[in-house]
DNA sequence: ACGGGTTTGTCATCCGACTGTCATACCTGC
DNA sequence: GCAGGTATGACAGTCGGATGACAAACCCGT
């Protein structure tokens, strides 16, 4: 039904963690690496992610950052420590909640139903099938065609296009797209710029006169028809 | 920018929470019974509620379940129990996350952002179009249409546009324009001229007989339909 | 762990659009 | 007709956006 994915060095804690989840009902895999998670997730993505902060090799936080680079799973850390430092970091990281071991399972449990409501409200939002004209997104599938032709993007246009296209046809400052797109709480707004004109090379027809993705000047860009 | 409301009866923590979020850079609120809360909330919405459970009168159970009934609205949990059976009761009523006293600022700040993070709405606001007669203005996407037609207008012929369109029919003086469009308290007055010249050119049929953008003589400019 | 190809962020630079200023012409109410 | 207020056209400086080059970071299969 709905799979999760424990990533945990200490074995014991791990397959209790495990056995705790499958009576819960989930589908439960584990990991006993980062590496070895972020394998497994690629193979096969889970729907929510319990991850230790102390793992030998790469460490938690870094295993969440780059989990969180291109998904936006349900991320909870189940770690030892108790301190104020950490919580903040793995959840600037990425992570959406922080319990400390031990944990009630029925406190994890619930913790877990509280994100997994959330983030489905937003999540299952993302329309099948966007149209543009000849221009075709398909969100979950990952993939943009341009007059039936696939087009290849990289990640960074494809959730560019995504972000605009989320508000067809309104006008997103180039700090909202910092924001949204590059999760960048401040940085240089050009990048944006260099980005946009990427993928006008990739899915309009004249880069020079574009007509999907539109310069607002002093506002932002835009995504029309 | 976004607010945050705290519900907490004991006066030295609200208080000492409330600060501690307008240092984090959210506009605040607070409340000290959940009847006082919701009230609030239903007033003005907050972007986040802070709640405690403990509460004179109502509980913050009961709150939760109330501010769920109709609002997404993120909701922490800021208690002094530690105790599981809470802490899955309170998620369970609709809470995102729950945080024991004493907390950190930082933590409770980073959980927050983890949590608005998840639940950003993309929802697509409706449109506020404003029309005047065939002149249509359409903020958002920064955009105006003249009979339907798009007009490229500059972002200081745009600004000076919506800004007499905030105030239909009323006429707004050289100086309040200055300020409001330009953000300079003081300066040329003949800006202005120039700038609605500029705008008529490009929205009226006939920029000699002007039918929205009408001048006021010794009084300034007002725009009708 | 290694290495080649890809992606990404930064930068310098170019170009065109926009802006403010001014001089001048125009208009309106008295 | 006059005077104060308003409109307009020209102009040069400035600003914002586009682009190509480049090096670092990253990703992947080996």
């Amino acid at each position: 039904m709905s799979a999760v994915l424990v990533i945990e060095d200490d074995d014991r804690i791990r397959l209790s963690l495990m056995l705790a989840m499958e009576d819960e009902g989930y589908t439960v895999r584990g990991a006993g690496t980062a590496e070895e998670g972020l394998r497994a997730h690629r193979a096969e993505p889970a729907d929510t992610v319990l991850v230790d902060l102390m793992l030998p090799g790469m460490d938690g936080f870094e295993a969440i950052r780059q989990l969180r680079r291109d998904d936006d799973v349900p991320i909870v850390v189940v770690s030892a420590r108790d301190d104020t430092h950490d919580i903040v970091a793995a959840l600037e990281a990425g992570a959406d909640d922080y319990v400390v071991k031990p944990v009630a399972v029925k406190e994890l449990s619930a913790r877990l139903r509280a994100l997994r409501r959330r983030s489905r409200t937003t999540l299952a939002e993302p329309v099948p099938a966007l149209r543009f004209g000849d221009l075709e997104i398909i969100p979950e599938a990952g993939e943009v065609r341009l007059a039936g032709d696939a087009v290849a993007l990289t990640r960074t246009e494809f959730r560019l296009l995504c972000e605009l296209a989320d508000h067809p046809g309104r006008v997103l400052s180039r700090q909202q797209l910092l924001q949204r797109v590059w999760e960048y709480d401040t940085g240089d707004e050009r990048i944006v710029d260099v980005h946009v004109g990427r993928l006008r090379h990739k899915i309009e027809h004249d880069p020079r006169t574009p007509r999907h993705v539109v310069t607002v000047r002093g506002l932002g860009y835009k995504l029309q028809r």
